[in-house]
DNA sequence: GCATAAAGTTAAGCCCGCTTAACTAAAAAG
DNA sequence: CTTTTTAGTTAAGCGGGCTTAACTTTATGC
């Protein structure tokens, strides 16, 4: 029996709760702004990946060209994101948010980031300083880990 | 300026990176089995809060008692859920997963776990060391704070 | 230049989730 | 014991996401 636990079991157990109550908090989040989780989760893709065309849309959701062209419409009805040309190639169009897609996903960023403040006002400062350094590593080793693969 | 980030960017910045790759993967995993969305929720939420009742469901996920039973019945007659009668109270129901799925469940975390085993096989062990200890840390207080909630 | 490939749109049609409404059955309240 | 509330199911109907198929427009390969 090992004083601390293996990392491979803290990090299981971390997710488990961390997933569980952010996945809740989006989808709830996705629901109160009158959007669906499809069209919310292009504006995610948006947001993290900055403007890119349709036919990225459609490999990324592993969706037809028809249906991310429709999805994306809908959202650029409801301007939440701008279809302009790509000066480039005219046949593909350049996707981005809007002011307005920008301030939604940041409000959910926000309601998310409450509670993980909640959260780090629980604990004391040397539990903090831990935290912050160990996701920081966490982070970087990810951030690596998706440009390798 | 601070010499290491504040807890909270930390938080922000690893939230970011690390949902983003979440949601991708349970979606994409949850579409691979078949299911839906909102029935895969089901069985994430019977995984993490044990046996309910179906209006559990409905609360849960904010749909009308109507729509939650016949999702649970498509649950049931694809055998990932067993419902049975409450024996306490003849008019409620006890939904509960079936090995079937408890075992698609526990493939869909194991698939993220092997990609949080692989961002742990990229760290030294003093990193490692300082994950583990900080996870336990965040994962306490995440429980203690849903607890009091 | 001409054929082919690629980016995107549109329309028809299917399945699914969700709501409301009407219903059954059992528990709780009085 | 009767009334009311609660748990759940069923059916009709709407809207949304997705696919295939047909099409337009622009870029690429030879």
């Amino acid at each position: 029996m090992t004083k601390s636990p293996p990392i491979s079991q803290s990090l299981r157990e971390w997710m488990d709760v961390f997933m569980h109550r952010s996945m809740h908090g989006w989808t709830h989040f996705a629901k109160s702004t009158g959007l669906s989780m499809p069209q919310f989760s292009i504006l995610m893709q948006l947001h993290h990946k900055g403007a890119c065309g349709v036919s990225d849309v459609s490999e990324r959701f592993d969706i037809s060209n028809a249906a991310a062209s429709q999805l994306v419409d809908k959202l650029v009805q409801g301007d939440y994101v701008e279809r302009a040309e790509d000066p480039n190639d005219r046949r593909a169009k350049v996707l981005q948010l809007t002011p307005k897609g920008k301030s939604l996903i940041e409000a959910g960023f926000n309601e998310r980031y409450r509670w993980m403040d909640e959260l780090t006002s629980r604990m004391n400062s040397e539990e903090n300083k831990k935290v912050a350094e160990a996701l920081a590593i966490l982070t970087k080793a990810a951030q690596a880990m998706e440009e390798t693969k």
